[in-house]
DNA sequence: TCTGGGGTCCTAGGACCC
DNA sequence: TCTGGGGTCCTAGGACCC
């Protein structure tokens, strides 16, 4: 019997955190919205029970939406890492093995201390999480981590589980699945999900009860797994560590459309500027630098045109005058007048370790030191120093975000006053 | 007018090597 | 007439996740 895992995840997280902080919205419904005020993601259980879906973009719901007394926010994600931070430093009191998985969800790998006596054990974890950070979780359980997901999903749909259900039992387990639309499944997306359809396969208990081999070789390896998984049979350790990241992505859409090479320089500088301090906190340097731009690919009236060009570099580097000297050239091998950009990113790739770095022989000296204080600088809060080919101003225009919340637990002049 | 950002893994095919 | 087999590395594309 492998050792049971639990995922605990926050119930609507972002607009959950939003909500913390302002109580005179309890019973309201609200959404959170993408960078640049775009899309949906995030939505309160008043937004879902509204028909608000996941990833719409808001311009097409606003009217109706705020007619009927729907808030919204843009996303403050300082906000909702410091919340997540949070909630996993109280996972951890809770179980000693525990595994991150994304901003509000986490594994957690169940000790014999609470052996035979898990729902328990998912009630204790809701209590205290509520008691420490005001928000809510779901606990599901189960052998393997795919179990342990779909039990959760489980514990969202029926309230009357309290919020905590355990799959380790399979005459339970074979109920649920029977009742359960096989999409619901973890890596089963909308395009798998649609061919699993097309083949008869409805319910999760027709995907655990189809031929391995059949679907092993007609979906990969993948699908092979998860069905493994959902066996009871575990595929994969958690990821206590965190694997070290293979490539970092830095990219926005414009608050407006760009058409000059200049103003897209300025953007993309700003970007990799952006990239060079995280594959610093990465403890790396790459080789591959890579830009991209393109328009939108939803307008119809405007062709579409994108482009992504890449080098490789002699010398592995996590300087960032070495990373914004990449972007000239690199931009005039895609850049095409005439159109109007919706977005533009760079990418960094082929990482090695910082520490065994090969010298250049014709390196006239080392930059960590200056990289180092740059990056103290600009952490410290105090200010930000910049190069000068992110351009003077801040751009502001960059991102839209018209209703960003105060950094409630992270700037001292936010700090919510108790009256 | 208005459609996110940042990742992962797998597979197939081509280049290249011995 | 007749044209290997096995391996690696890289890239592009597709699928998925939150």
């Amino acid at each position: 019997m492998p050792t049971p895992i639990a995922l605990v995840d926050v119930n609507n997280f972002y607009a959950s955190c939003e909500r913390l902080f302002r109580p005179d919205l309890k019973g309201r419904p609200i959404v959170v919205l993408s960078n640049n005020d775009g899309c949906v993601v995030a939505r309160s259980a008043e937004a879902k029970a509204m028909g608000i879906k996941m990833g719409v973009p808001y311009f097409k719901i606003r009217g109706e939406y705020e007619a009927k007394g729907g808030i919204w926010f843009s996303s403050n994600y300082g906000l909702y890492g410091d919340m997540s931070h949070r909630v996993m430093t109280v996972l951890e009191s809770m179980s000693p093995r525990v595994e991150t998985y994304s901003i509000d969800e986490a594994f957690l790998e169940l000790g014999e201390t609470w052996a035979g006596n898990l729902i328990e054990y998912g009630l204790a974890i809701r209590a205290k999480v509520l008691q420490w950070t005001g928000l809510t979780v779901g606990v599901g359980i189960g052998p393997t981590r795919t179990l342990a997901k779909l039990a959760n999903y489980a514990a969202k749909k029926w309230p009357q589980t309290g919020g905590v259900v355990d799959l380790r039992d399979e005459t339970r387990r074979a109920k649920l699945m029977a009742i359960t639309p096989v999409d619901e499944v973890w890596g089963v997306g909308r395009r798998l999900g649609a061919r699993f359809n097309q083949q008869g396969i409805q319910t999760v208990a027709d995907l655990v009860s189809s031929d391995t081999k059949t679907m092993r070789a007609r979906y990969g390896v993948v699908v092979e797994r998860t069905i493994q998984e959902l066996r009871g049979h575990p595929c994969a350790d958690l990821a206590i560590e965190p694997d070290a990241k293979q490539q970092i992505v830095c990219s926005r859409s414009f608050g407006e459309r760009v058409t000059d090479r200049t103003t897209m320089y300025q953007a993309l500088a700003d970007y990799m500027a952006r990239a060079g301090e995280k594959l610093r906190a990465e403890q790396r340097c790459c080789r591959a630098v890579s830009v991209f731009i393109r328009t939108s690919p939803f307008n119809g009236n405007e062709p579409y045109y994108g482009d992504q060009a890449t080098t490789k570099l002699a010398v592995p580097t996590n300087d960032t005058r070495v990373l914004l000297h990449q972007i000239a050239h690199l931009l005039d091998m895609i850049w095409r007048d005439g159109y109007r950009y919706q977005k533009g990113g760079v990418m960094l790739g082929q990482f090695t370790p910082i520490e065994n770095q090969q010298g250049d022989l014709f390196d006239t000296g080392s930059n960590d030191r200056l990289m180092e204080v740059l990056d103290k600088i600009n952490n410290s809060g105090l200010g930000k120093v910049r190069f000068a080919s992110q351009g003077l101003d801040q751009h502001e225009w960059l991102m839209k975000r018209e209703r960003l919340s105060p950094g409630y637990t992270t700037r001292w002049e936010d700090l919510p006053v108790a009256k």
